[in-house]
DNA sequence: GGGCTGAATTAGACGAAGTCCAGGGTTTGT
DNA sequence: ACAAACCCTGGACTTCGTCTAATTCAGCCC
């Protein structure tokens, strides 16, 4: 029963130590992630916090996810040209995804090494590495 | 003054060997890529073509653009939400990222290692993997 | 509790990237 | 030359995401 043992309180909570009032729609759509664990898209989050109660706008959702994005809360993939997806794993890792199902999976970063990189371009900094492995069905 | 170091009937010819049917609108396009050798972006190559001479439609753009891509002239970079581009280079080379100037600089892959990537998803085989390193411009 | 104020939310119009389609042109093989 | 196959086109359409002006809410002060 762990997983249905987020709480709304706890979301809260969550939102409040990262410095985001805790309005309900904000409380939702962090419920819908955090509670899943799952990489979502805009549109997927829409229709959950939805389907359960009330009502939650479009623009509420988008607004809501930068400020989750800037709050470091989550993080924005952009993998599939069609839709951005949001994971609520901030943990550093890294993901397959197969190209053919669009299916995504983590790959924790753990282990990874990466070597022989150059230097950055001058007059900027690192802010992260992305790696993102393709795959495809075996035929 | 031939300042154009790239000719038509060069890519003319590189179309020929890739097995694509080398029509004017097809050259046009594959000429504006391989002659900068940049990474552009569909809409920019849409303007590059029709600024020179005669007309190419949007949706020859994106039918040739997928064309070169399924025949491997090309390489498709997703990275920016709000724009795919395309890459001319396609050895093995992976790309900075200035997350605010939106910035792509290739990185070439020769000294890149990458280790203790765990297998992949079983009944999936690896199509190829990219390497994004975000940086930002110094304060 | 009642009221205040700035922050948050809303509907819906809007914008941009990319897709689709039916009609017409162009190539190619014979 | 003829047909078949391939290619290109304008423009309507879809989808993702943004913007705006008006309304509602959160939370603090009394």
């Amino acid at each position: 029963m762990n997983r249905q043992a987020l709480s709304r309180e706890k979301v809260a909570g969550l939102l409040r130590q990262h410095g985001i009032t805790p309005t309900h729609q904000r409380i939702e759509i962090a419920h819908a992630l955090f509670e899943r664990g799952e990489h979502l898209s805009a549109d997927r989050i829409l229709a959950l916090v939805n389907a359960r109660h009330a009502e939650t706008s479009k623009a509420t959702v988008y607004n809501t996810l930068k400020l989750f994005l800037k709050k470091k809360l989550i993080r924005e993939l952009i993998i599939d040209p069609a839709k951005v997806v949001y994971d609520p794993n901030t943990a550093a890792h890294h993901h397959f995804y197969d190209v053919v199902t669009g299916k995504l999976t983590d790959v924790p970063a753990d282990d990874i090494r990466v070597s022989g990189l150059p230097p950055l371009p001058k007059g900027t900094v690192a802010e992260g590495v992305d790696i993102i492995i393709r795959t495809r069905p075996q035929s």
